[in-house]
DNA sequence: ATCCCAAATGATAGCGCTACCATTTGGCTT
DNA sequence: AAGCCAAATGGTAGCGCTATCATTTGGGAT
């Protein structure tokens, strides 16, 4: 028996429509349709139209995966962050991908929730799904995880932190600066009783020492830290300022006041004062960080440290993307800075 | 001159390590050692050691993209959110991803922007890039995308609504039975005064139309809406109490009732009204929508309409992978239906 | 000893696209 | 008219995996 061509073996072919098939109906080579949808600037007009045409005609939808594995570029990048929900770096993630949109890039978005494990292994799957570039919320700390990532050789920029030696990019604040400018801030402020509420985090943790050694600095010894768990939640808030309340008299307060790592917890301190009817800022002053939305428009309104999380995401996905093309980037180490914004709680 | 073998045009080759450089480290065809790490029970124990310690030895990732175009299955599912900054959803996200990220699934994110164009470019890319199954908020209304969707036989899942001709799964709960709920739910209270704040939302305009018409047949005739654009803030909520307050002089507010399409603008309803002297629940009630964390530990803690976004996410994963897995999917409506969450400002 | 069958392994041929190089075309110079 | 060059198009060979079928192996059953 005789077979005629081809082969014999029915391989799948998932059945859709192929680049092949728009060829053929635009009566032009695979390539040339190729290069009509992708670089159409080196193509004829009336070959584009034809191209263009056949799309239509029988909808056609490039896969994109055949052309990353044919062109080694995903046209994808990956993002970890700490967790979905926490709104401060979900502004980062909004403009990250909106930036990212716009330059023709897909995001993969990862939750380590706060685990290393979790961290390497959606590393391992971001290599392995060959992103183009991958986003950081904080530092990578050494492990197999930076080992592996630094080895791939694809772009990666860290954010929300500082370090002299980034992996590779780095786009962030320093967090110890804002401890410190926030102990000099209360301080010319004339407080002389101080206490933190601090979310068991790392950069939430540099913010305190900084914020405690500053204040150690002028002479304020022991500064009472509380903590709250991973996740600061307005309840937290209000508990820690009990605590802190058990063990420093109210007739001490004064001139108290407070740093809270999140504006959450420092609106549960606020709204747990308000319960004790201590009088805020005369009595106490409450700081807290973020800047979210509501809180400059709640009654007391929050003082708090503004960070521009929209302009890093914004400047990450720009970075990613010149890098993902060749480009060089300068500087590699941003610090955007950031602000206390002054409101009635001090 | 002679070319020993192989071909003389050298193509590209990004140079990383190939699941052929394993399989030829540890003795075996390339295809062995593919199934030793895919599929580890068709293959002998020494074997599967062998493999291993070779990917091991030589650092290899696999390229998911060349898999994935091999085998027609992505291992990526898609989700388009209108925006990653509104927390309601981004519980949804989360508990999606993680459940996702459990199931070896690797999520990318989009976001619509509420605009209609980029939904359906999103969706484009989504099929392009051959997920294997997408995620929407709310429900996708007939056109180019939906009908490209349906046709690209992809599974998918809609969210935070309810319809009975969904595209093809759903998981979400009635907005319509909010509104109906939340207004009987205020006339047992003996409210006889009603208005609604409403961010310009097609879900919110449900609860909205539904809280009216049931007021309207109780005989509570035109309440008043106030409308605060796409996204609530709290400010917004300030500013339709006061605009509601400006219609309607204070003496009227002995029993009166205000529906909030978020807790957010709910907050800024509560707010304005403490600054203005207006006593909660006595002189007015205020209900929120969401539950979001905070607003119950406020002061006073805010009624609210809860919805299990987690549960959304986590059975829109579960029904999406098991899609993708060929199996079928009972009921593929499902109600997760809401509570009302009765606090201080009712 | 023979047969049978499942378990383990391998050879081959793509998945659908693009990089690379080759060829054709047509306008322009000299 | 001959030569040249850029623009437009095409042929070929993979990118790195896995589906499909083929083959080998090693016990039991008979």
């Amino acid at each position: 028996m005789s077979e005629n061509s081809k082969s014999q073996r029915s391989r799948r072919s998932s059945g859709a429509v192929t680049l092949a098939d728009v060829a053929k109906l635009a009566g032009v080579a695979p390539i040339t349709a190729s290069r009509a949808l992708n670089k159409p600037e080196q193509v004829s007009a009336e070959v584009l139209a034809r191209v263009k045409d056949a799309v239509e005609r029988i909808g056609y939808v490039p896969n994109t995966m055949a052309g990353s594995l044919a062109s080694a570029k995903s046209r994808m990048m990956a993002a970890i962050v700490p967790s979905a929900v926490s709104s401060v770096f979900m502004n980062t993630i909004e403009s990250l991908n909106n930036s990212l949109f716009d330059a023709g890039y897909q995001l993969m978005l990862g939750q380590s929730g706060y685990s290393t494990q979790r961290q390497e292994m959606l590393i391992e799957s971001f290599i392995g799904r060959r992103a183009d570039g991958i986003f950081l919320i904080g530092l990578l700390n050494a492990g197999k995880g930076r080992t592996r990532l630094m080895a791939s050789g694809i772009p990666i920029v860290e954010t929300w932190d500082l370090s002299a030696t980034p992996m590779d990019m780095l786009i962030g604040f320093s967090h110890t600066e804002v401890g410190k400018s926030v102990a000099q801030y209360l301080l010319k402020q004339k407080r002389t009783a101080f206490a933190v509420v601090s979310a068991n985090d790392h950069r939430a943790a540099l913010r305190q020492e900084a914020f405690c050694k500053e204040l150690a600095g002028q002479g304020f010894g022991s500064v009472p830290v509380e903590w709250v768990g991973e996740k600061s939640t307005l309840l937290s808030g209000r508990l820690a300022l009990r605590q802190i309340l058990a063990r420093q008299p109210l007739s001490q307060f004064a001139t108290q006041a407070i740093f809270c790592s999140s504006d959450v917890s420092a609106l549960g301190v606020v709204t747990e004062a308000q319960a004790l009817g201590i009088r805020i800022p005369e009595q106490l002053a409450v700081v807290g960080f973020g800047d979210t939305p509501f809180v400059a428009d709640m009654m007391p309104s929050l003082t708090t440290v503004r960070v521009n999380g929209a302009e890093i995401g914004s400047l990450a996905a720009q970075y990613l993307v010149q890098r993902a093309q060749g480009q060089e980037v300068t500087p590699r180490i941003v610090d955007i800075g950031f602000s206390i914004i002054e409101r009635e709680t001090t």
